[in-house]
DNA sequence: TTTCTTCTCCCTGTAAATAGGGAGGCTTCT
DNA sequence: AGAAGCCTCCCTATTTACAGGGAGAAGAAA
């Protein structure tokens, strides 16, 4: 007789986990232990003493703590449940920043019904686990290699942006102009300018709205 | 005897909808004819002889064709079902804009498995419903109004974008130039720059940042 | 120690965006 | 026949943004 897996799911759309729900529960192997509607709740969940779960459906788009917070936390606090990332977002630097932190699996929302009872049980089993839209992004970028289902960490490949250049991002995404930027960071016009470079190199975007749409894809704002 | 009410449901998350039906399904009075993942497929679906529902509920970000299309599609044709709006946002622009199209109620994804029963009884029954959150930011504009249960339409207070300045908006979210615009557009700059004005003093917004946010924010892109 | 990254600031330009104004032609509604 | 809204285009002017380059200081990593 096998052993149940035990899932937690993170949504801040409750009708979004009780769907999850509804549809995990038609198996028999799995079984929802709890859930969380924002970041924080998770994190407290799993700090809790003897809430233990094998499998996380982790949303990114969450008040208090994103996904990506989330995730964070748990590689500081050594705790490494199983994570799934169930997103809208099929932003190839989306799904590569969850893969370098950790995630082992992700799906997209569009067919989440279809994948997450696999997805549950791959990832339970130590493999790792993409829906389709997710697998072909992936091999987009990583043509000629194969997905590694063991646990090989794909390194990032995006150029992360560094705390100042995310300071000034923000503030672009505000409205601010770059001499109000330079004012409320206490820094020089041209520092920001640089900034500004260097942000429009890394996105590879042509000017201020593609760093702000990026930002709003990315939720960095 | 009370008659069934007819529900269809219109969202392009599946799993999503698969919650909805597990939470109405709860209640006898109520019976979900049909679901929709696009925009196309619900115009297509009301088109189609024979198919009919008294509510509908309805997404704003959908592929092919969104919310706001599917209600200007139904103004056109004649069609009126009462529509419920199940959205993430709660920008009080939008809302407004989804009244003016003649939506009944407003529900967030938010607690959406708190109302969504009473939501689609209390528009079956010719009154409007909002959720708190909803109510909340509605009669923030409009203090010392009351949200009228009748059918006095709700006026909008956004001067709504003309086509050519959605042109405009569009191709400023897409990183072109106004010199490119008007490239695009077959316009003279100074008339791009005008509708950019324009866009700017209507949307209350500083720069192009401001104008690409509202886009997103509002799902025009 | 050397190397690398980050953060900071500077220079010289050109291109673009913003702010204010006006104005003529067009339809649509009253 | 007006009035109103939209689309179009023009003027002047200032402020920002973008592009390219260099460079010094501090700290972390190799």
């Amino acid at each position: 007789m096998k052993k149940k897996i035990y899932v937690h799911v993170a949504d801040d759309h409750k009708i979004l986990i009780e769907g999850i729900i509804a549809v995990i529960n038609t198996d028999k192997d799995i079984e929802i232990r709890d859930y969380s509607l924002t970041g924080k709740e998770v994190v407290d969940w799993f700090d809790k003493k003897g809430n233990k779960a094998d499998v996380l459906i982790l949303d990114i788009t969450m008040p208090v703590l994103d996904g990506f917070e989330v995730l964070r936390h748990f590689n500081q606090k050594g705790i490494n449940p199983k994570v799934i990332i169930l997103s809208s977002y099929d932003d190839i630097k989306i799904v590569q920043e969850m893969l370098s932190l950790g995630c082992k699996g992700y799906i997209t929302k569009n067919n989440a019904g279809e994948h997450i009872v696999d997805a549950i049980k791959a990832v339970a089993n130590g493999e790792q686990y993409f829906s389709d839209d997710i697998q072909k992004i992936l091999l987009k970028r990583f043509s000629g290699h194969h997905v590694p289902t063991g646990e090989a960490p794909v390194k990032s490949i995006i150029e992360a942006l560094t705390e100042r250049e995310l300071d000034v991002l923000k503030l672009i995404t505000k409205q601010y102009s770059s001499p109000e930027i330079a004012d409320k960071l206490n820094l020089a016009l041209s520092t920001v300018d640089t900034h500004r470079k260097n942000l429009l190199k890394k996105l590879k975007v042509k000017n201020s709205v593609g760093l702000a749409m990026y930002a709003v894809k990315n939720k960095i704002v």
